[in-house]
DNA sequence: GAATATTTTGAAAGCGCTTGCAGAACGTAG
DNA sequence: CTACGTTCTGCAAGCGCTTTCAAAATATTC
């Protein structure tokens, strides 16, 4: 025995359960594969072993090391999820969905944040294919396209918020385009035609995607576009607050703004609320994202929902489905404008 | 062999490295035994060798496999953290904080959510009890003490919000009376002597404490506690939304209001936005967490602030250090009163 | 320089489970 | 009843790493 007697029941102790499958086997009189066999649905076995066999499992109370499992099946049952930032109120929805999807298939999720940065992202990566992930859920990455098709060679990847192709690359994608556009000709049909943008960071493929939604939606409406009532933030609270007070301070005329994500219309809003700007008195606002708190704001913000946990769940289950060797089936519902008390038509 | 080396490649392509210990052991001229014991530091070796090991391990970009290693060492490296919702931002920053402390021992998280239900508390523990994690966080329990006692046989526990003593748990508990009483105080130093107070869940002990934080204040300078002041809440925005309208419905005079969580306070302030009352001319407000976006109401709130982040790191630490057998030392700082824009002065 | 104390090292036995292979048990046909 | 085809089932070899034990190498002492 290579530990002490003393060491080693600290250990079991330690490790939850001390009951192996061979001590099972033993106490059904069969042997280890068998049981094995059993429980993996591996291979026909003699009903009365079965019964025999869960007999014991149940009376000594056995459950399967996961651990022992990995290393001889090589599959760690756990995929990764690379979430940019815990404590958003909008990644948080999405994490807890995942989680929800995941457990379902009883796959664990190991969550690390890269914090908007690519080194870290990276690093994340990393860490998570050294713990024998099965595959990556990556939520808004900002890696570029093709690192991500190489890291799909390794391990089935799905991601959320853009669109990449590839084998084993499944993307949710969300389309953040229409759900701007819907915002945008929300606005417009209100009477507004002097509408403020407050951008997300410049780079961010979802940010490009509501920018042209955004963009289209004037177009089409035969309403030019003009930079001069774009103001970039960076889908914070505080950037949205600067953009708009840099907007403010521009001195250019608008009766509505259309914030990139709800976050950027809180700060935008403070912002406003400093000038003594009413909302929606003297201008509209509308965000991106409906979080839970933008019902409660003041007053309550009238933004673009997509189910976030639809997004989730949908991204849980397209990875169980690439993981299984299937071709994901693609279904989010697309967005729809959740109207509250921060938009009103403009007045004649 | 056995699997095919078709499938055999896809494996190692799946499990991202297909470099093995021994591999580098051969590539140094060393035995396993050797690599593996400067890996981990186990025993001198002489100096050429760990160079010739280090440069083989470099040249094969040698990760060692984690699932291998928990499976020979009985350790896992990873630990749980019970977690009650993701989708809060109070608990998305805790959640953060522990991840960053746990990677810094190169740890990793196992994150589970319990919904406020012990049944799927207990579910979500067995979970990471058959995952064999080293330890579990629990953040904000709502299990009954004895139950955690009884898990702490199993492996070390830390949990927070709430205290319970045992050889192994450590309890990260943050006091919220004292911030309670902080926030009361400052309330009736500028003041104000008919003081509301939107209560958490009547039997949730972290808001117990906080009620009794409350009283404390009120007790401390002879203003008698008034049961028509006190309005419960669920530590949800819409529950205080509920809360300050049954407040204003009582006809109850009061100057301001502390509620006993942010997101009550949100709640209460839109109630209060809707009646017309404003704040803070008419009502302060004190909000108790001090969230991301707590700077960014309108008006900007005024809140408890707690270090969630130190409190995370903390509770990382602590359980690093029962996992190594140390005893945790206690370090979370006090709370301290973020002073913004929803209380002011009553006038005279 | 021999004898002894130390430090390094390697061989080998696991950790708990899966799985290829081949033998056992059963069934069926001739 | 023998021969042959099917199912079952057990044996044993790993998965990649850690760790004990004892042998090998080196250092120390007289």
């Amino acid at each position: 025995m290579r530990r002490s007697d003393l060491e080693r029941r600290v250990t079991l102790a330690a490790t939850g359960s001390a009951v192996t499958l061979e001590m099972v086997a033993q106490e059904a009189g069969v042997s280890p594969s068998t049981v094995s066999r059993i429980l993996n649905g591996t291979a026909r076995v003699r009903e009365s072993k079965v019964r025999a066999v869960n007999a014991a499992i149940s009376k000594l109370q056995f459950m399967p090391n996961p651990v022992a499992r990995s290393l001889a099946g090589g599959k760690s049952m756990s995929v990764g999820v690379v979430i940019q930032t815990l404590d958003s109120p909008f990644y948080g929805g999405a994490l807890a969905a995942i989680e929800k999807g995941l457990m379902r298939a009883s796959y664990s999720g190991l969550f690390v944040s890269g914090h908007w940065r690519e080194s870290d992202e990276r690093r994340c990566i990393d860490h998570l294919l050294s713990r024998r992930v099965e595959g990556i859920i990556l939520v808004t990455s900002c890696l570029p396209d093709q690192e991500i098709v190489h890291l799909s060679r390794t391990v089935p990847v799905v991601l959320t918020g853009r669109s990449v192709v590839g084998e084993r690359i499944y993307s949710v994608d969300v389309d953040s385009t229409q759900g701007a556009r819907l915002a945008t000709d929300y606005l417009i049909g209100q009477g507004h035609d002097r509408i403020a943008y407050i951008a997300g960071p410049v780079d961010h493929p979802d940010a490009i995607q509501r920018m042209s939604g955004y963009k289209a939606s004037l177009a089409a409406h035969r309403i030019p576009f003009s930079k001069k009532l774009v103001s970039v933030g960076d889908y914070s609270d505080a950037g949205g607050h600067a953009a708009m007070v840099r907007l403010l301070d521009a001195g250019e005329k608008f009766t509505a703004v259309f914030a990139a994500n709800d976050q950027s219309a809180y700060g935008a809003m403070l912002a406003l609320y400093r000038r003594g700007v009413k909302v929606p008195q003297d201008v509209s606002v509308v965000g991106f994202d409906d979080l839970l708190t933008s019902a409660f704001t003041i007053p309550p913000l009238t933004t673009v929902h997509r189910s976030i946990d639809g997004i989730g769940e949908c991204a849980a289950e397209a990875m169980i489905d690439l993981i299984a060797g299937r071709a994901p089936v693609a279904k989010v519902s697309s967005a729809t404008l959740a109207i509250r008390e921060s938009t009103r038509p403009i007045r004649a």
